[in-house]
DNA sequence: AGCACGCCGACT
DNA sequence: GTCGGCGTGCTC
């Protein structure tokens, strides 16, 4: 008999492969791509095959348990895409592989801890209480939980290194374990449905018993009523809790009508799905002459049936989504699939509303707000083939569409598309171009304010520019108007944040009953509270930053680890009892409105007032219909929001994100004030802007208020240029972190050296990165410390011109992570590598 | 990640 | 010698 020996990847193993043999039985299932249920240690896994081979050398293998799947999960294209993000961005195979199928469809053995029966606890814990703490710990938590997992008792106990203590504990017979294989632990969700039964499908024989039951049971009476006008004609099962809530009767009703036997219940499986509360109706678009030319140009490139990208570069209300419809209905009628990416649904409801008003096609709608079960019903929708189109947030990249023809990139600049907090650090733009390129699709990038790099990229030829330059509906740009708080301020005029410029303007607009949207991109009360005696600020415990104070839970609080702390009544240094609460959040101007336009009608938009499902959708219609006045918010409130009735557009401060340590400060600026810009004057009435600032000279506002995007490019790409940023490079942020502060900078300074080394002049490496990479660092991050760890980065700059495909980067890079690895690494420091990071904060 | 193993210091 | 804590390194 001939052996089989199969090629597993396991996530968070490095990229490496471990062989297993497959018994005879399973010979015919194991194929690359499908998933095998393998021992490692002494669990039970769920790995990846990603080769299969005929003989091997290594000894002593363990045997393939199980196959898992009949045929590969991945189609071809997103198989080899994540592949290649592995490679690109520095992430273990099986980590971006386990990224791309959604949470808890691979079994795991897990192992629950409880105490043995019969133990006596009181004697062991007063035997181990001083000698033994850990153990200690332990027993307690398991009297107090019952049986648990491991890393649970870890999260309760706060236990460190946790597992000599319970192999101990159960040698010497105090605690058992317990092994369970967690099959898929997402199940189809079933609802109970209600229809009549053969009988009373007949209307005349219902109508009858209706007035048959009408005197007794009132009831009973409107429970079919309501099933009779929700299933006219068609029988259609209704859903229970539908029912029982539009005909305000109880299970018990519905339950009598069952014993009468003229209705059934039954279960029937319901896929959860995505529903904004948001409506619009749906107008008749005729494309204009660009969109048109546009259209033409995309379907030019999905036609041919091979890989072709393009730019959208269109001004805020251009009328985009048009053209990416009218593109998707054309990709469909071929036969083929289509992917829309957004940077955030809930603050685009009007775009997936579009989507659904204007194509009769199931879709599905994928974001970081569904439950794990939600998630995988969308999965396994598209895996199944029962939708072809698929909307939805950076992770939707990895969506098992088959056949793609399209993918859509809106918003392409927006930041979000890239992930850092976790491995793999991909952008999903990025790997939309890599994956278009292997599925021989055609990629869309869109925006108002292309990232430079996008336009770049344009220019060279790397995408095709398609351009949108005038408002859909003949609606005007909006007028931009600069204040200068600095001269209003030494004028004596300014008091609080909002100048009498901007007032004034808000009282006309409202009078008219027209729609008011005002920006402050900075959440909670002040920024910061300072001592106005000695100047001592507030500042988290556990992070580098100073204290947001909240007026709404009166308390000061850290926007990045959520420590909470109440605000001191005397300044801990001087005892000094004047807090000045400085800084404009949300929430101050909030007040302000309030106290300077008395009766006014205001919504706050932020994190804070969001965290629930569907409040977004219930600010944004209340505001649509009129409901409110004025909308304010962060940066949420600049974002793919479409209402006629906004006419004035408020940027309380433009300043917050000009000043940051990131090069990319004066591009995000210029993009957030176009976009918010662009919220005003969607109709027949024109739209007016208020930019309020301290530095009016700044250029990125000059571009804004001429409204000029290839102006700004222009002048930024200069500033790049000199400084050797992208486009002109491919960075990579290596960061150190830990909480020891000496550690964390010994590591960065030591790998920091191996990387000067390497990269110097004097290196002998093969592919030498010498010139071609540019080392900056190690330095402290800009928050040098964040939840309780110490922060040091290195940045690498390669040179694109010398290293255009970003070879001798990578080659770099995994020769001085090796040694690096192999001689310096402190476990107490946790390095990640960070391929074309977003931020550098 | 999850787990075992082995080293080392404290205590018997 | 033995026990308990902690760091290191392997998992086919």
């Amino acid at each position: 008999v001939k052996e089989v020996y199969v090629n597993i990847i396991l996530p968070h193993l490095s990229n490496r492969e471990l062989t297993y043999i497959v018994p005879t039985d399973l010979h015919g299932a194991a194929k690359v791509g499908v998933r095998a249920l393998v021992p490692l240690g002494k669990r039970l896994t769920t790995g990846f095959i990603v080769g299969i081979n005929s003989r091997t050398d290594i000894k002593d293998l363990k045997e393939v348990r199980d196959v898992l799947d009949r045929e590969p999960i991945f189609p071809d294209d997103l198989w080899k895409s994540t592949r290649w993000m592995a490679g690109y961005y520095f992430a273990s195979w099986g980590d971006v592989l386990k990224a791309s199928t959604p949470q808890g469809i691979h079994p795991e053995t897990k192992r629950r801890i409880s105490l043995k029966e019969g133990v006596n606890i009181e004697e062991l814990l007063s035997k181990s209480s001083t000698s033994a703490p850990k153990r200690t710990a332990v027993i307690k938590a398991l009297q107090q939980y019952g049986k648990i997992s491991v890393s649970q008792l870890v999260k309760k106990t706060g236990v460190k290194s946790i597992y000599s203590s319970l192999s101990d504990l159960e040698r010497l017979g105090y605690i058992e374990t317990e092994e369970t294989l967690a099959r898929s632990r997402v199940k189809p969700r079933l609802e109970n449905f209600v229809e009549f039964t053969g009988p009373f499908q007949d209307k005349e024989v219902l109508k009858k018993k209706i007035s048959e039951t009408e005197k007794n049971a009132p009831k009973q009476v409107a429970i079919l009523i309501t099933l009779l006008s929700r299933s006219t004609g068609t029988n259609e099962p209704m859903s229970l809790v539908k029912l029982m809530r539009h005909s305000k009767a109880s299970l018990s009703s519905v339950r009598a009508l069952r014993d009468k036997g003229i209705v059934n219940i039954f279960p029937l499986e319901v896929t959860r799905d995505y529903k904004s509360g948001f409506s619009e109706t749906l107008a008749d678009i005729v494309l204009n002459r660009h969109q048109q030319t546009a259209l033409d140009e995309i379907l030019k490139g999905t036609k041919s049936n091979r890989f072709q990208s393009y730019l959208l570069h269109g001004v805020t209300g251009s009328g985009k989504t048009q053209v990416y419809i009218e593109a998707i209905r054309e990709v469909l009628k071929a036969g083929k699939t289509a992917l829309v990416l957004v940077p955030e649904i809930s603050l685009t409801p009007q775009l997936v509303h579009r989507f659904r008003l204007n194509l009769e096609e199931e879709m599905a709608v994928m974001h970081s707000r569904m439950s794990v079960g939600e998630r995988y019903d969308a999965w396994r929708r598209v895996a199944d083939g029962k939708c072809r189109i698929v909307i939805g947030v950076r992770s939707a990249i990895f969506a098992p569409l088959k056949n793609l023809g399209l993918i859509v990139v809106d918003e392409e600049h927006e930041a979000t598309y890239k992930q850092y907090d976790a491995s793999p650090r991909y952008n999903a733009r990025d790997v939309a171009l890599v994956r278009a390129r292997f599925a021989n699709a055609v990629v869309v990038l869109g925006s108002a304010t292309p990232s430079v790099e996008s336009y770049f990229n344009a220019l060279s030829g790397k995408y095709k520019l398609l351009q949108l330059p005038e408002r859909a509906d003949n609606a005007k740009l909006p007028k931009i108007e600069i204040v200068d708080l600095a001269q209003e301020r030494k004028a004596g005029k300014l008091k609080g944040s909002i100048s009498v410029q901007l007032k004034e303007r808000i009282e006309s607009r409202l009078t008219k009953g027209e729609g008011v949207i005002l920006l402050q991109n900075r959440r909670g009360f002040s920024t910061y509270a300072e001592c106005l005696d000695c100047g001592y600020v507030e500042t988290c415990e556990n992070c580098n930053v100073t204290l947001t104070y909240h007026v709404t839970k009166k308390h000061l609080r850290c926007h990045y680890c959520g420590f909470v702390k109440q605000p001191p009544t005397a300044c801990p240094e001087c005892l000094g009892v004047s807090l000045y609460y400085g800084g404009v959040g949300t929430q101050k101007v909030e007040d302000e409105v309030a106290t300077l336009l008395p009766g006014v009608k205001l919504v706050r938009m932020d994190l804070d007032t969001t965290t629930r499902k569907g409040s977004h959708d219930k600010i944004l219609s209340q505001f649509a219909d009129g409901g409110t006045d004025i909308l304010l918010g962060t940066q949420m409130v600049a974002k793919g929001l479409d209402f006629s009735r906004v006419t004035l557009v408020g940027v309380i401060s433009a300043d917050t994100g000009m000043l940051l340590p990131d090069f990319r400060a004066s591009e995000r600026t210029f993009q957030l004030l176009t976009q918010v810009s662009g919220r005003a004057g969607r109709s027949e009435l024109e739209g007016e802007v208020i930019i309020q600032t301290y530095l009016p000279e700044h250029f990125s506002l000059k571009y804004v208020l001429a409204n000029d995007y290839v102006g700004f490019y222009n002048h930024e790409l200069i500033s790049r240029e000199e400084l050797d940023y992208p486009p002109f490079s491919r960075l990579a942020l290596i960061e150190f972190k830990g909480e020891n502060e000496k550690a964390v900078e010994q590591c960065a300074v030591k790998f920091a050296d191996l990387l000067k080394e390497a990269s110097g002049p004097r290196s002998k490496s093969a592919v030498s990165s010498r010139l071609t990479c540019k080392v900056l660092g190690p330095a402290p991050a800009a928050i040098s410390k964040l939840k309780r760890n110490y922060r040091w980065h290195i940045v690498i700059k390669s040179i694109r011109s010398k290293d255009p495909s970003g070879k001798s980067l990578r080659e770099l890079l995994l020769n001085t992570e090796g040694i690096y690895r192999r001689k310096f690494a402190d476990s107490n420091v946790k390095m990640t590598i960070d391929i074309d990071p977003q931020g550098m904060m």
